[in-house]
DNA sequence: ACACAGATAGACAGATCGGTCTACCTTATA
DNA sequence: TATAAGGTAGACCGATCTGTCTATCTGTGT
C-alpha cells in the first residue's frame, strides 16, 4: 500500500538520519541502518538506488526538520531585531539540549556531512550548502527590516551568519555550552543593542 | 638508521595529512596512504600501533603546522589590534590559497575531522580541542593588549573566535571566498575601528 | 667480512562494505 | 478466493577495510 510505503521510506530515513548525525556517514553501514529500523535490504534499494541517494534524503529531512523547528521558535516573535535574538536564543537552546525537537547536540550535520563529503560538484555538498542559504535568507530578511537599508542589512546579515556558524562550531568542538549567549551578545553590539 | 626511520615517519604523517584533508579520513584507507607514499606497511604499523595511532599523528602535525605558520605571519605585527587584523588577513590568503604553506583550502582540519570522530572522549576529538584552545589563546593575549581590562578581552576574544570559526566555515560551505573579509570588517567594529 | 636493524613487497586473514538476488510471506482489492 | 504488489530474511558477490606475517633485500658499525 502506498501509505506503508511511504512508512517505510520515512523510518529508513529517520533512522539513518539519527544514525549519521551522531556516528558520521561512513562510519555506519547499509546494514547498519536496516538493523536499527528493522527493514529488509531489498526495502532499502526499492526506494533508494544507492546509499548517496539515502544520505541526500537525510540532508533533505534535517533541512526540513530544521527548517520547520526554527519557524515555529520565530513564529510568535516581531520581524526585525527580536527574530534575529530569538534565532541566537534557539541556537543556544538546541546547544544545551533544552529543546528536543532537534535531538541530542552533535554540532551542525551540514558542516559535518561536508566535511565527509567536500567536492563542490557532489549533490550531497550542494544540499548542505543549499541549507545554509536558506538560513541566511532568513537572517538578511529580518535584517533587512533592522535596518532598512540593503547594504547594510547585506553587512549586518553576513556578521550574524559568521557568529551563528561560529557558535555552532564552538558549541561542539570547543564544548563551549555559551557560545550562542556570547554570538547573541555580540550579535546585539552589532545592532546597536549593547 | 634513526634518521631514516624519522623520514619514514614524517613522509606517512604528511602523506596522510594531505589526503585525510582532502578526502575526509574514513575515506582514505591504510593502503591508499601506503601506495601513494610508497612506505610499506611493515613500516607503518612498526611507527603507529593503528590507523587511529596515524590519525592522531597527523591532527598533532597540523596543529604544527598551522601553528608555525600563523605564528611566522604575525611576527612583524605589533601585538594587540593590529595582530587581529592580522590573523583574519591571514585566514583570508588561506581560504583564497594565496599562501601554499597550508596547500589548498578544503576548511578546517580540525572541525572536519571531529565531524568524524565527535565522541568526546576519544583521542582524536581531544587533539581537535587542543588546537582551537591554542589558537583561542592567541586571540585572548591580543584582545588584553588592545583592550587592557581582562573581562573585555576575554569579551573580545570570544567574539573573535566565534567569528574567526565562522569564517572558517562560511569559506567552505558556502563557497565565501569572502567570509574572512566580512569577519574582519565585523572585527574592526567590534573593536571602535569601524 | 659479518651481523644486525630496518626496510621492502605482498600474501593472507577475518571482518565489513555496498549492492543484487532468490524465495517466501502478508495484505488489500477485484 | 485469486491476483498482484510489496514486504521479509538473508545468502551471496566482489571489493575493500585494518592489521599480521613471511621472506627477501639493503646498508651501517664493528
Amino acid at each position: 500500500m502506498s501509505t506503508q510505503n511511504n512508512d517505510k521510506r520515512t523510518l529508513l530515513v529517520e533512522t539513518a538520519l539519527d544514525l549519521f548525525y551522531r556516528q558520521g556517514i561512513h562510519a555506519v553501514g547499509i546494514n547498519e541502518v536496516l538493523k536499527v529500523s528493522g527493514v529488509a535490504k531489498k526495502t532499502l534499494y526499492n526506494h533508494f538506488s544507492s546509499k548517496e541517494a539515502l544520505i541526500v534524503a537525510t540532508v533533505e529531512q534535517r533541512d526540513q526538520r530544521f527548517q520547520a523547528w526554527l519557524n515555529k521558535r520565530l513564529g510568535k516573535v516581531a520581524a526585525g531585531r527580536a527574530t534575529i535574538e530569538a534565532i541566537f536564543i534557539a541556537v543556544d537552546d538546541w546547544i544545551n539540549e533544552r529543546d528536543p525537537a532537534l535531538g541530542p547536540f552533535r554540532g551542525c550535520f551540514f558542516i559535518n556531512t561536508s566535511a565527509e563529503y567536500s567536492d563542490g560538484a557532489c549533490e550531497i555538498f550542494q544540499c548542505c550548502q543549499r541549507h545554509k542559504q536558506s538560513i541566511r535568507a532568513v537572517l538578511y530578511q529580518h535584517a533587512l527590516v533592522a535596518l532598512g537599508e540593503e547594504a547594510a542589512a547585506r553587512r549586518l546579515a553576513d556578521s550574524l551568519g559568521l557568529l551563528k556558524e561560529g557558535a555552532i562550531v564552538a558549541g561542539h568542538l570547543m564544548g563551549d555550552k555559551q557560545a550562542a549567549v556570547k554570538a547573541r551578545e555580540t550579535a546585539r553590539r552589532l545592532m546597536g543593542l549593547g
